[in-house]
DNA sequence: ATGCGGACCTGTTAGC
DNA sequence: TGCTAACAGGTCCGCA
């Protein structure tokens, strides 16, 4: 499910019922995600507050008073605010209950997504510790990416994918800024001038911003800390739109599955 | 170090 | 109507 703006969308979501308040209790009715959750899990939350919700990449963190929550949403958990506990459904597996009664309730039906706990800096985790770049901060730029490129015959659909180069763009908003920036997806990162990494680079950053400011991309079930959908399915440009004119010169999108991911693109504007 | 395939899961849909 | 196969928003790990 969650990309960058999806997850963003739930951080904001989700923060003013979070920041400030107690953990009373957690119930973890199912353990088994990407890893297992630590047992020690309400035993180390209880009786803690939150004092602030960040993000790095796709990971969520939540400080505590003297340790911090890591958690991802993987490919299809999302996080609600529910004010009464209602019957956990099938795959609700993470309940964090707050002293002032309401409730953060983690569902993830496939079961990717994980929880973890720190007690050290957030970022020397070693799930975090050799991610990229944000791509809305100022650190990703086209020099980064034109000089890391170098030499890599791996395609620029990969590269910009590959957590270690830039976080937050996935298979959506992979496909969409090569698109609106007019770069084949096949072509190897390594064999793209500077200047077309010039072009790249706002094309990621206005893709993940604009998708932000919809409230993120639902396809199916993603939805925010309140339960509502993202609305940037209507602004994709080739995602999912095989076959359909591309808007700007009429062309058929095409979709190619080299290794496992669907690839969309416009065979006449990008090169 | 880089690059690739496989692995982890369940739900939905397309096709026979 | 029912069965099966393919596919889905992620990313880590292990091997070449």
């Amino acid at each position: 499910m969650p990309e960058l703006p999806e997850v963003e969308t739930t951080r904001k979501g989700i923060a003013p019922f979070v920041i400030g308040e107690k953990i009373k209790r957690v119930t973890v009715r199912d353990p088994r995600l990407r890893w297992p959750v630590p047992d020690d899990l309400e035993k180390i939350l209880t009786g803690k507050t939150i004092r602030k919700l960040w993000r790095r990449g796709k990971y969520l963190v939540f400080d505590l008073e003297d340790c911090h929550l890591l958690l991802h949403l993987g490919m299809s958990g999302s996080l609600r605010i529910i004010k009464t506990e209602y019957p956990a459904g099938k795959h609700d597996h993470v309940d964090f209950l707050f002293a002032a009664g309401h409730i953060m309730r983690l569902r993830d039906p496939r079961r990717f997504g994980s929880i973890h706990l720190t007690s050290d800096a957030p970022l020397q985790h070693t799930l975090l510790k050799h991610l990229g770049p944000e791509p809305l901060g100022n650190d990703l730029s086209s020099d980064y990416l034109y000089s890391r490129s170098r030499k890599r015959r791996q395609a620029i659909k990969d590269f910009i994918m590959d957590s270690r180069t830039v976080v937050g763009v996935g298979n959506i908003y992979a496909s969409e800024s090569l698109y609106k920036a007019g770069i084949h997806p096949l072509r190897a990162a390594g064999r793209i001038s500077r200047q077309r990494y010039e072009r790249l680079v706002p094309a990621i950053r206005e893709v993940l911003q604009e998708a932000l400011a919809k409230g993120g991309t639902t396809l199916r079930d993603f939805v925010n800390g309140t339960g509502e959908p993202g609305y940037f399915k209507h602004d994709l440009q080739v995602y999912d739109r095989t076959g359909l004119p591309c808007q700007r010169c009429k062309s058929p999108i095409r979709s190619i599955r080299p290794g496992q991911r669907t690839t969309y693109y416009c065979p006449h504007c990008q090169t």
